[in-house]
DNA sequence: AATTTATGTTACTATTCAGTAACAATATAA
DNA sequence: TTATATTGTTACTGAATAGTAACATAAATT
């Protein structure tokens, strides 16, 4: 008898929603204040049920972690497969990556990275983001070498263009007042000319 | 016989130990991860002590934002009293506010405002932080207002520019390679020109 | 249909830790 | 010197909660 969804394909689905619902209450309550017992409740199952899908509570982090990583690494060898000058590379990284992080997945990622209790999930998780702000690191380099941005520290513009982005995570909320184009119009204005009258 | 301080003053001190040791821990190990006991023990003394200082763990958080938010808006009493542009005042609130933040307790008020579980100390802080942001969009109108500032969404540029500014708090050391007034520099140049070739 | 594998439950353990009660010592003031 | 306020300690309680063992059921495979 066929079945609409293979058991691996609704595994994946569950994992998802835990994931999307632990990402959410975590935002909304902190880690800490977030129990397995909630995150249990918000699928109508019992806590041990999480352990089928999760190994433990970190697990959670390091599973949304791996995923909006996943995106952004994939946004970015889109970006960088561009035959586009370093600004314009920049432009469309920013573009794309607000695109991506307005999402509780990504949103919890952004919040927790960084700080598993494991020395070797914390480890890795430093690295990953490491890893993708050496990437834009190299767009802002490509740009000054061919004159289309302003020679300056790319190692800490690069932060500083990361803080702007992933605040966004704790204020912006796409039914709110300011639409993600105005958002986005706003970033690049500030990023490509400044503030200056 | 007269003693070097009075009671009063050696408590003060004793509890601004306590608010510099937490603020270390936290921003170390995170608010969750550090119990009363490893404070207490940092002063060499014994956690019911700590009661003498502090209502709770809680009210660590809320003492290390009053005497933030004090420093703070003490500046911007001085930046707002110059007889300044609006974009030279934005100038000067960025590079007081750069120097402010480099301190333990300022970092760890940034990490944690708006985070506790009281629900009216939350609100409080949350307002606290609201107050602040709303006095630098002021400065922010003004600058547009006398055209020294481009006519962009005060609201948005206010909070990418704290998010740069507080985001410095998680990776800016004063010993590292980056020196403050590099730090300071491109921070200046990324606001006031963008980063256009 | 029988067997196995995946998915779920109830009931429990073990640990951590904020906060407190009761008591002790020390410094200041009368 | 005696009385009082301040600062500290030891020993405990109570609550929360991550993770597990043992058991139950449903679904797929043979």
């Amino acid at each position: 008898m066929q079945q609409s969804l293979t058991r691996e394909e609704k595994r994946k689905i569950k994992l998802d929603v835990i994931l999307r619902n632990a990402a959410k209450a975590f935002m909304e309550r902190g880690y800490y204040k977030t129990s397995l017992d909630d995150i249990a409740r918000m699928q109508n199952v019992t806590k041990p049920t999480l352990y089928y899908y999760i190994k433990n509570k970190e697990d959670i982090l390091v599973k949304c972690e791996e995923q909006t990583c996943g995106r952004i690494n994939a946004m970015l060898d889109d970006v960088m497969a561009e035959k586009l000058s370093g600004f314009d590379m920049l432009h469309l990284f920013i573009k794309e990556y607000i695109k991506i992080i307005t999402d509780d997945v990504a949103r919890c990622h952004v919040r927790h990275r960084g700080q598993m209790e494991d020395d070797v999930l914390k480890a890795k998780s430093i690295e990953n983001h490491k890893d993708i702000e050496f990437r834009v690191r190299e767009i802002i380099r490509l740009g000054i070498k061919d004159h289309s941005v302003r020679d300056c520290n790319s190692t800490i513009l690069a932060i500083l263009l990361f803080d702007s982005l992933n605040g966004i995570t704790s204020w912006y909320h796409s039914d709110g007042k300011v639409s993600e184009n105005e958002l986005i119009d706003e970033v690049l204005a500030l990023v490509g000319v400044g503030v200056k009258g």
